[in-house]
DNA sequence: AAACATGGCAACCGCTATCAG
DNA sequence: TCTGATAGCGGTTGCCATGTT
C-alpha cells in the first residue's frame, strides 16, 4: 500500500524532492534500513541519516520510527497497573508534559504515554460529563482510581512475584513490524515501581512540581492503601488484566460516589 | 453477512529551543 | 548577532482492527 501521505494545506507544488519522499507507515524494508544504519552510524543527524540509509523519508519521520519503535528498549503495550498509577502520579505534577513523564517509565515513549492518557483517561473523564483537568475528574482520579490500583498492584505483587521473575527473564525486543498487535507477547516491567517513584531519573527530580497540595507517592509508599473516602470497593468489579478495564468503573458507581463523598 | 461505529495508536504537523558556523 | 540545520515537543489526523447493530 502506497500512502499518500495527509493533507497538506501547503498551496506551493512540492518540490521534486518532497515528491520523492515517502509517507505513512513504514515496510519491513525501512526498518531494517534504518536499524542497520542506526546500528552501524549511530543515532542523530537524521537528515544525513535518512539519505545514507538510502531512506525516502525525511530526518524526523526516521528519528521518530527509531524513538518509537524501532529503538532496542522500547516497550509497546500492556500498560501495567503500576505504570498507568505513575502516569497519573506525573501528571498530576507536570501536566500534558508527556516526554517529562515518559523519563520516567522506562522504555515507554512519550507518544504511548500521550496515547494513552487520551484515549484511556479521557474516556473516562467524558463518560464522567467532566473536564479531564477538572478538579472533580481528579479528585475521582486520587480518590478512587489511584487507590485501586495500588491495591491491585500489592495484590499482584504479593501473590505473583515468582511469574514476575520469570516473566522479566523472557522481556521481548520490539517487533519488527508487529501488523497484528494481538500477536505480540505481552511486554513486562523489569523494574521496581517503588524504586521507580523514589529514584527518578538524576536530570529531574519527580518532586520538581509541587502543584497539587497533598499528593505525592508517600502515602503510596505507607503499610496500607490510603481510604477512598470511605468508599466500600467490595462490591465494584475487579480491574481487567489487561488494562484499566471498561469495567473497572462505571459511572453510575462513581458518580454515586461523588455524590456520596459530597 | 454486511454496514456502521468506535477505539487504539502510528505517524504526521507546526512550533520552539538549541547549537554550530 | 544572525542564520540555517537539527532536535524535541505537544497536538492532531487518519488508518485499521474490533465491536455492535
Amino acid at each position: 500500500m502506497e500512502f499518500q501521505g495527509r493533507a497538506c494545506g501547503s498551496a506551493t507544488p512540492p518540490s521534486e524532492e518532497e515528491m520523492e519522499l515517502r509517507r505513512g507507515p513504514w515496510t519491513a524494508d525501512e526498518d531494517l534500513r534504518l536499524m542497520n544504519y542506526v546500528t552501524a552510524h549511530g543515532e542523530g543527524r537524521w537528515n544525513s541519516l535518512a539519505r545514507g540509509a538510502g531512506l525516502r523519508r525525511t530526518g524526523k519521520s526516521c528519528r521518530l520510527r527509531w524513538l518509537n519503535y524501532l529503538r532496542p528498549d522500547v516497550r509497546r503495550g500492556n500498560i501495567t497497573p503500576e505504570e498507568q498509577l505513575l502516569i497519573l502520579e506525573l501528571h498530576f505534577r507536570l501536566g500534558n508534559r508527556w516526554s517529562k513523564i515518559a523519563r520516567h517509565l522506562p522504555g515507554r515513549t512519550d507518544n504511548e504515554i500521550k496515547n494513552y492518557w487520551r484515549t484511556r483517561v479521557q474516556k473516562h473523564a467524558k463518560q464522567l460529563r467532566c473536564d479531564v483537568n477538572s478538579k472533580q475528574f481528579r479528585d475521582i482520579l486520587r480518590s478512587i482510581w489511584m487507590p485501586r490500583l495500588v491495591e491491585r498492584i500489592r495484590e499482584a505483587s504479593s501473590s505473583s512475584a515468582a511469574t514476575a521473575m520469570r516473566q522479566n527473564a523472557a522481556a521481548p525486543l520490539a517487533p519488527t513490524r508487529p501488523v497484528h498487535r494481538a500477536a505480540e507477547p505481552p511486554p513486562t516491567l523489569d523494574y521496581s515501581f517503588e524504586a521507580q517513584l523514589s529514584s527518578p531519573p538524576a536530570s529531574e527530580s519527580v518532586t520538581e512540581s509541587r502543584g497539587i497540595q497533598g499528593f505525592g507517592v508517600d502515602w503510596m509508599q505507607g503499610a496500607q492503601p490510603p481510604s477512598p473516602g470511605g468508599y466500600a470497593f467490595s462490591g465494584l468489579p475487579d480491574v481487567d488484566q489487561s488494562g484499566w478495564g471498561e469495567s473497572l468503573w462505571s459511572v453510575e458507581d462513581i458518580w454515586l460516589q461523588q455524590q456520596q463523598q459530597l
